[in-house]
RNA sequence: CGGGGAGUAGCGCAGUCUGGUAGCGCACCUGCUUUGGGAGCAGGGGGUCGCAGGUUCAAAUCCUGUCUCCCCGACCA
């Protein structure tokens, strides 16, 4: 592809909207064009970075013995009905309604229509494992699109559904594809994780989470450096240590500490660390509060308290409504107080035996209290977050490490909540109707090329791995007006293309230090550089865009010196 | 949905307070010079000033309404 016959513009100016990297560089490079919020056109350099994508999911999925189909974007309401979804699934399912008032919905995942396909077609034991899977446009109305491709309304998706004869089998196929999904992260040249998530609401066993590593990311991740354990930090557990015993015991003494109310102050006033503190949360349910203890230098998992108490939001009691009820902000202590207050007390503050606690009065707090002995616990479990460095959970001899991730994929044992709704039956080697136990899978594929965007960048642009670049080689010829640079740069071009590389052929008459800034930005792994200062020599000029590293080359041996450059890449 | 901000040429912005011929940089077109890291000079094209009302002799500018976009929060496979 000749770049002066090629549609991409890009821009030296970062357009004001776009805050994250692959946003940035996504409009800079003209990869997308955005036509509402959260709504792209994909350009044809972006394109391509999609369907390289694409292609790699196909392969693996094929490979691991899935079958492409593609469903319908618009989906009947009648079927939504069916799995109780229509009511359920709330304002982000975006509703319309043909001529005759018939209600439909654009399809931000296929569940419905999947099983509906399935039910109507499998009859059979025999016809099972099956695994069908699409790559299809999804629209989700999301509150708050935002972060160009990674939080869009509308986007790319490959979404799997695998049915089986039962639990067991299911959970062949779900590790079947959580080693497709590997090797397809791989193959993209991404760094990743497979994460331990919570399987949330709708049940069943297990599911993960895979998360590409970038510090940009939204979740916070820890994997353990030994073993293959990684979780989401809301969901990771932790290695608690063993109660104090009561004999540790001491008498508490209060003591004066005028105006000091955060962790903080009161370490630094009584001259111990934030570990030797007990932190004091009320947190608001329903007609009532929880008391929550955690050590002091902890952070409270907010999703463990969320899921244990079956709170849809987390709410911290304000100052003013802990007054009210007679208790003292700043100075709390989960003791002595009223006993219809539910007190939850995290298992380390129980293994402290000299802490620093409120007094639950004005001014003062506790020294030497033993959590085990003086506290009134009602409950006991682990309120706070994992951190970097605690022992593995698991394996117990690895650290835990601490990375950002951007969620790029999930697979998820459904179990029957579909099969049973829509009536997704077969009959078994004894004629028996059974229902079939399901699992879904999805991949976000523009955001899968967003998060690459992020992970693999510098200041002058994208570096994008080979196995995904738009284009392996730019080929920059600095001198197009010159026929024998010219020449040359045409017979790299197609001797590269007979070897099945993509070029991108800068023929245009910019300058040459725009070309190589042009370059930069957009990504290709390898630049080719042919002007007639060199080439008057006999050599070529071949730059690794990750490394910076150039090297001259004679013209008759840059085509296999570019080809073993892009496999010691990954390229295949 | 709550809070904040912005809509003026493809992109980035000034002009709005104090009403009076719509500007600058980048990009685009022409010419000359330049040519190994986003060139210089000269000339040129392109704008219903988000939209709808209103005030006024006169509205990008003042008033009212409305739409859109962005940021923070809540939410989220």
């Amino acid at each position: 592809m000749r770049r002066s016959r090629y549609l991409l513009n890009t821009l030296k100016e970062t357009p004001k909207e776009a805050v994250v990297v692959s946003h940035q560089l996504m409009l800079r490079t003209g990869m997308i064009k955005q036509l509402a919020s959260g709504i792209y056109t994909y350009m044809p350099f972006g394109l391509r970075a999609i369907r390289k994508v694409e292609r790699i999911v196909r392969e693996e999925l094929d490979r691991a013995g899935c079958i492409e189909l593609l469903m319908p974007s618009v989906q009947p309401a009648e079927l939504w009905e069916e799995s109780g979804r229509w009511k359920d699934y709330g304002k982000e399912l975006l509703r319309i309604y043909d001529r005759k008032d018939n209600a439909f919905c654009y399809g931000p995942t296929h569940e419905e229509v999947v099983t509906d396909v399935v039910r109507r077609e499998v009859r059979s034991y025999k016809e099972l494992p099956l695994n069908l899977y699409q790559i299809q446009t999804k629209f989700r109305d999301e509150m708050r699109p935002r972060f160009g491709l990674m939080r869009g309304r509308e986007f790319i998706m490959k979404d799997a559904y695998s049915f089986d004869v039962d639990d067991t089998a299911c959970d062949a196929s779900y590790w079947l594809m959580f080693d497709a999904y590997k090797r397809i992260f791989e193959r993209c040249g991404l760094e990743f994780r497979p994460v331990e998530a919570d399987s949330g609401a709708i049940g069943g066993s297990f599911t993960h989470e895979f998360h590409v590593l970038a510090s940009s990311g939204e979740d916070q991740i820890l994997s353990c450096n030994h073993c293959d354990y990684a979780a989401n930090v809301e969901r990771c557990e932790v290695v608690e240590p063993s109660p104090s015993s009561p004999e540790t015991a001491n008498e508490p003494i209060k003591v004066a500490t005028p105006g000091q109310k955060t962790i903080e102050q009161v370490a630094e006033f009584l001259g111990v660390t934030a570990k030797d503190c007990v932190k004091t949360l009320l947190v608001k349910r329903d007609s009532d509060m929880l008391v929550l203890a955690l050590r002091g230098d902890r952070t409270l998992n907010e999703a463990a308290v969320k899921a244990a108490f079956n709170l849809p939001v987390l709410e911290m009691v304000g100052e003013d409504e802990a007054r009210a009820l007679g208790l003292v902000p700043g100075y709390l202590a989960p003791m002595g107080l009223d006993p219809s207050l539910k007190v939850v007390v995290d298992p380390e503050v129980l293994a402290m035996t000299e802490a620093v606690v409120g007094a639950n009065e004005e001014d003062r707090h506790v020294k030497g209290v033993c959590p085990a002995v003086h506290f009134d616990a009602h409950q006991v479990m682990t309120l706070r977050e994992a951190e970097a460095g605690e022992t593995c959970p698991r394996c117990r001899e690895g650290i835990l490490e601490s990375w950002r991730g951007i969620e790029v994929g999930q697979v998820f044992k459904l179990g029957l909540k579909y099969s049973t709704s829509l009536g997704a039956t077969y009959l078994d080697d004894q004629g028996k109707s059974q229902p079939m136990v399901m699992g879904c899978y999805g991949i976000g594929i523009t955001r899968t090329v967003a998060a690459a965007i992020e992970q693999n960048h510098d200041e002058n642009g994208i570096i994008w791995p080979a196995q995904i670049a738009p284009f392996h080689v730019a080929l920059l010829n600095l001198d197009p007006e010159d026929e024998q640079v010219s020449a040359a740069a045409d017979s790299i071009y197609s001797a590269l293309g007979k070897r099945g590389v993509e070029v991108l052929h800068d023929d245009s008459t910019e300058r040459p230090g725009f070309k190589f800034k042009d370059a930069d930005l957009l990504g290709f792994p390898i630049q080719v550089v042919l002007g007639k200062r060199s080439l008057n020599q006999g050599l070529v000029d071949l730059k690794m865009r990750r490394t910076n590293e150039k090297r001259s080359i004679a013209l008759a041996e840059c085509v296999d010196a570019a080809v073993d450059a892009l496999r010691e890449l990954g390229w295949e």
